[in-house]
DNA sequence: GTCTATATAACGATAGAC
DNA sequence: GTCTATCGTTATATAGAC
């Protein structure tokens, strides 16, 4: 009987979980071996080296975070819901993993070129119909002039920050987990808000 | 004569331009000592070891970016102008440095206990006045009700998720160094428009 | 204070038995 | 495939001459 698939799938969990926390530099092979309770010469095995190893887990969680936002940027719905669409797709995902945005963020930068590679390789396109959409909208006066790049980092701004800053969020408004995770809840409600009237009475 | 000051202070130069670009974990003292021009064991003279060099710099990078967004949260002006205050303020000391803001926000999560310790240490509090600001405006009708960790919130996720995601948006959208100042330039007129009315036509 | 040389420990990676 | 043992390298840190 052979448990190969098993062994490496646990390999491959153990080393999402590390990396996502303490990043590629920070990361220890023998505490990945230890989370996936194996030895440490298997994680070279299956996966040859830290590298490449690596490489997996950052594009694996590459793929959780990019396409989705840009399947919903092209598909045929309205502006308004659009942005209801991705604030709820992100923070469904990041209740599942609060890491992940960090990890992604922080080994972009830390490797631009990797990043510029897996967008090539995802032919990962900047939606010709969401930048239509905005510019429509405001030319028809429904909306202020807004360029489409600066509308899509508001909405993802509001998105991630909070949970990219989570310690900070946590420490200055004294949140205990639980009250963090309310917030972010709140959060799903307040940003097409804020979005498209700010803070204006309704 | 003594040049003391001086190597100590290239040192920590040195130091914070390769944390900041690193990181904790990978910085190496070597680096440090080459980036200053010095011997790698003046680095242990006068600063013993690397979590104390990296302490430092740390704690020097969080007074850079905690107590002056708290001294205008407590200051005697409208909301508004608050807004437009803070805004300026950070892209101001993002223009100099847009590595701060990432490190800050990495290292933080990477050691939550020290982040406690630091804001224990400078008794910064969420200033009551802000929270007095945000109720009453909200309860005269001006606007919608919004709890003010989440107006404060929202300021800066806005400012700073565009510079710790720098990577991010200039991939995506094509922008080179001087398209990427410019964007963040616009985004100083931007953000208070979007906190108040959001996308509306004015 | 500043250097050279070196101790010490940790890490990634490999060899080889089973 | 999985283990033990170990190699080779690199990192922080220190000792000691000047």
């Amino acid at each position: 009987m052979s448990l190969e698939k098993e062994t490496e799938e646990m390999i491959f969990i153990a080393a999402q979980r590390v990396f996502q926390a303490k990043g590629f530099e920070g990361a220890r092979m023998q505490e990945i071996a230890d989370e996936a309770g194996i030895n440490k010469s298997m994680l070279h095995y299956y996966y040859r080296n830290k590298d490449k190893l690596f490489l997996e887990v950052f594009q694996t969680s590459m793929k959780k975070i990019m396409p989705g936002l840009f399947s919903i940027l092209n598909s045929e719905v309205t502006l308004e819901e659009k942005v209801v669409q991705i604030v709820e797709f992100y923070y469904e995902m990041f209740k599942k993993n609060l890491l992940l945005p960090t990890f992604v963020i922080y080994e972009m930068n830390r490797n631009p070129e990797r990043f510029k590679e897996f967008i090539a390789s995802m032919d990962i396109q900047l939606p010709g119909l969401f930048a239509k959409q905005v510019k429509e909208a405001a030319s028809s006066g429904k909306m202020m002039p807004i360029a489409p790049h600066h509308f899509l980092i508001n909405v993802v701004s509001l998105c991630m920050m909070p949970v990219v800053a989570r310690n900070m969020v946590q420490t200055l408004f004294s949140l205990d987990d639980e009250a963090y995770f309310t917030f972010l809840e709140e959060r799903k409600l307040l940003i097409p808000k804020i979005i498209f009237s700010g803070v204006q009475p309704l």
